[in-house]
DNA sequence: TCTGGGGTCCTCTTTCTC
DNA sequence: TCTGGAGAAAGAGGACCC
């Protein structure tokens, strides 16, 4: 399941004049600031405007898109009740972040359509918000599915569609193949995923490695046992900041980043973790970006601990060119 | 000219330890 | 004492996801 335009149709559902309107979320809302798009609404997306893209070129393309900042809050509730509302279907889900879960059904009595409907329905009853669903055998192929018939669609898919259904798609809407491993096919001749499953397991791992290389040989077959992961602990925490306007000057650097790490720390406590790994991160103004990581003799979730090591790491960078981006990760989480 | 923020996982290289 | 591995851990970077 895949809520449609998610961000965009939740400011509509509180905002019922923005209704039928071009929506760009992103950022600060301000298209003249530093920012991208998170979410367009439909209306908008006839402009060519999409996810991912500056604010600042969407709104050379639609200057009278409605631009609204991100609320994450406000999405991050509302996703809560859809989740519980997936709950009542089955209780082996797996959250894909903000809007997008998978449901294990296989349990059920009833028609996957069945239950499909029943979920949609539901959703729409109580939050007044459209999804896409998609039914398959495995998560790889559902995902596919949920994208198919967007917005509002219901898409199923068997083994047997995979051919016909499957293979003519473009090798970008494999989970898993981006913009760089799309070009790299492109070189190869490969641009549908049928043509990817034309390819030999041993030419894809030459190409590939190990790894990613069998798994596209097997996803371009539609094959995935991958389980649902119904719960996990989380890795790291992090935060990142881009400036409005790059800059040289040290203490701007170092102020930022010592709010960066308090944030972090803030996360690290009120989680319940500690972490034995600081990193620092820098984009230049050419966009280059550098890290550098600086390991603790034990786990701490104290500022000033954190505090040290990050500067320690933001010592050893030559800041030669102006500075886009800082950010700090604290990573090797323990519970303890 | 432009290119966010919060994550995960993988690969390669270097460093440490036995 | 010198040399050489093997294997783990650390560090850096890159690709991808929402």
């Amino acid at each position: 399941m895949d809520m449609d335009a998610f961000f965009a149709a939740v400011e509509v559902r509180r905002r019922p004049e923005l209704r039928g309107k071009p929506l760009v979320i992103g950022g600060s809302g301000d298209p003249t600031k530093r920012g991208v798009v998170s979410t367009a609404s439909y209306e908008a997306r006839t402009c060519g405007i999409h996810s991912a893209m500056p604010l600042m070129k969407a709104y050379k393309l639609c200057p009278h898109a409605v631009f609204l900042p991100v609320d994450y809050r406000e999405y991050s509730r509302v996703s809560h009740i859809i989740k519980d509302i997936f709950h009542e279907f089955s209780a082996v889900m797996e959250d894909v972040g903000i809007d997008e879960a998978f449901l294990d059904i296989s349990a059920s009595e009833k028609s996957s359509e069945q239950i499909a409907a029943e979920i949609k329905e539901r959703i729409n009853a109580v939050t007044g918000l459209s999804c896409s669903i998609g039914i398959a055998p495995n998560k790889l192929l559902a995902k596919i599915a949920s994208d198919m018939q967007k917005p509002d669609g219901l898409t199923i898919i068997t083994e047997t569609d995979i051919e016909s259904r499957i293979w003519p798609l473009p090798v970008r809407k494999l989970w898993g193949v981006g913009p760089k491993t799309e070009g790299y096919l492109k070189q190869l001749d490969i641009q549908t995923i049928g043509e990817l499953a034309a390819a030999s397991q041993n030419q894809l791992i030459e190409q590939f490695g190990n790894s990613y290389g069998q798994y596209l040989y097997e996803a371009s077959r539609g094959m995935d046992d991958s389980p649902l992961v119904t719960h996990w602990e989380p890795k790291s925490f992090s935060r990142e900041t881009t400036f409005q306007a790059d800059t040289d000057n040290w203490q701007t650097i170092a102020r930022s980043l010592a709010d960066l790490v308090k944030e972090v720390v803030d996360d690290l406590r009120e989680k319940g973790y500690k972490s034995r790994n600081v990193t620092v991160k820098i984009r230049f103004s050419d966009f280059q970006t550098q890290t550098r990581t600086k390991t603790l003799p034990e786990p701490a979730d104290d500022r000033e601990t954190v505090r040290r090591a990050a500067f320690a790491c933001l010592a050893r960078f030559e800041l030669k060119k102006k500075v886009r981006l800082v950010g700090v990760r604290a990573g090797g989480l323990s519970t303890e």
